[in-house]
DNA sequence: TGAAATGTTGGGGCG
DNA sequence: ACGCCCCAACATTTC
């Protein structure tokens, strides 16, 4: 009778999970474990793990298997495990976050030394970060470049359905709601019900809701916040709800039926191809999210004003489209990726504040928060990171929503105070006159062209 | 996955 | 008719 763990981390589904079919393909009884460590979560995050668990407890159910749900240290809990129950074999699915891999890599070898065996896979990535190298044999620095070679050689694994599971092993469990995961007051996450189901079956529904109604077209409407045009994967991949290679084998299913546009299918693949470049680049530079890839930028002289910081936070800077992504946020716990750029771009350029100040406060409000993701974005906006935007790159914010938002939709939607301002001032309400109601809208925090010469100046003496 | 400054061109008003 | 100026419109360079 082979007795054996699967472990869940960041892989938080049933179906196209590599470790979970190999132990059931290799097991008579299993136990499902899930191991709650605040450090690796942000703060919004803690809504969307409950609302995950409770769809991965329900699948598991189906099966006949309980979620086994412990909190603290990993290796404690796996080692009474282990012991209680006469485990052969731990699975999991890798995790690539410095602390992660090193938590596992001697994991590994504290449960072999006992005379377990481990079995990692590889459950998150199209291609595992040490397998994508460049002619000369080192590590691309650059995206697309990176991407060609990704795409190239990645091979997509065979996905069958698990036919046989094992049986379960009566464990004892924390309850769910003993974690308090959920915010009672205030209740920040009221509005996250309404635009998110966390779990597997609401990532196989955005990605199919995706293809269906927004994939021709992709390219372009993309850029508008105002379009619900995007797929909203972001959350369901960071949680391992869905595969990457599910993503593709979907996309280039959809470009086979061709009723879509083959660029804008590209293009979509490609924005996965930036969150494997993240995970690639923190694999290879783990210092990714203190440390400026840049290393020149080492010396920069950011501003710690702590009012500028609070009101950007709070969507008050008096830049309607800044204060509108920022709303959402804090309201979602999402943001348009277009906007995400507007506002890094202001944080850094504008206000001139350090990327990794900008970085925590995703960190806490997004639910897609994801070390990796977070901070190669950060660093590319802040021109620090590898293949970065160049740091004269500064965006306009008067600019960006006349392009992005070219009837003040978006900036409707989420700063109210502005309802009765005319189009035309929409997008810079300090020019319209006196005549018209902003409401309690604040003054701009910054004249953009003032503070646009500052950064280049700071920029340029970096040198 | 910018924006501003600077350069060039060509049409039209006008003396 | 002609030269001159103005200034869009577009292109190129620079930050």
């Amino acid at each position: 009778m082979s007795k054996a763990i699967h472990w869940f981390r960041q892989d938080l589904r049933c179906y196209d999970n590599p470790a979970l079919s190999h132990a059931c393909a290799q097991h008579e009884q299993l136990i499902a474990l899930y191991i709650y460590d605040k450090r690796t979560l942000g703060a919004a995050q803690h809504w969307w793990l409950h609302h995950s668990l409770v769809s991965l407890q329900k699948s598991l159910n189906e099966h006949q298997l309980s979620l086994t749900l412990r909190q603290g240290d990993p290796v404690d809990h796996l080692l009474t495990l282990i012991k209680e129950h006469h485990i052969d074999t731990v699975y999991w699915n890798r995790c690539y976050e410095p602390a992660s891999i090193a938590r596992d890599k001697a994991l590994k070898v504290t449960l072999e030394a006992q005379g377990v065996d481990v079995i990692s896979c590889n459950g998150s990535l199209l291609n595992e970060p040490w397998t994508v190298k460049n002619q000369s044999g080192s590590w691309f620095k650059v995206f697309s470049p990176f991407w060609r070679q990704a795409i190239k050689q990645v091979e997509i694994p065979v996905c069958s359905p698990i036919i046989r599971w094992p049986a379960g092993i009566k464990t004892l469990s924390d309850s769910l709601e003993s974690w308090q995961l959920l915010p009672t007051k205030p209740d920040w996450a009221a509005a996250f019900t309404t635009c998110w189901q966390p779990g597997e079956a609401g990532a196989m529904r955005n990605l199919n809701r995706f293809i269906d109604q927004h994939l021709t077209g992709y390219k372009q409407q993309r850029d508008i916040p105002a379009k619900e045009a995007t797929s909203k994967l972001s959350p369901h991949l960071h949680f391992g709800e869905i595969s990457p290679w599910a993503v593709l084998r979907a996309i280039e299913q959809a470009k086979q039926d061709s009723h879509c546009d083959l660029q804008s299918a590209d293009h979509f693949l490609s924005e996965v191809g930036w969150r494997e470049f993240s995970y690639y680049l923190l694999y290879h530079f783990p210092q990714l999210p203190e440390q400026n890839f840049k290393q020149e930028f080492a010396s920069f002289p950011w501003h710690h004003d702590m009012e500028a910081l609070r009101r950007w936070q709070q969507g008050m800077t008096g830049f309607p489209i800044i204060d509108a992504g920022m709303r959402e946020l804090w309201h979602t716990g999402y943001m348009h990726n277009r906007v995400r750029m507007m506002v890094a771009s202001f944080l850094t350029k504008d206000l001139l504040i350090d990327w990794r100040v900008g970085a925590e406060w995703f960190w806490h409000t997004l639910l897609d928060a994801d070390l990796a993701n977070n901070s190669a974005s950060w660093q590319w906006v802040a021109g620090c990171g590898a293949d970065a935007a160049p740091y004269f790159r500064i965006f306009n914010p008067v600019l960006q929503s006349e392009k992005f938002d070219p009837q003040g939709t978006y900036i409707k939607q989420w700063v109210a105070e502005l309802s009765e301002v005319p189009l035309k001032w929409l997008h810079k309400p300090w020019e319209a006159g006196t005549g018209i109601n902003v409401g309690t809208y604040p003054a701009p925090l910054v004249n953009h062209a003032k503070a646009r010469e500052l950064a280049l100046a700071y920029y340029r003496n970096m040198k």
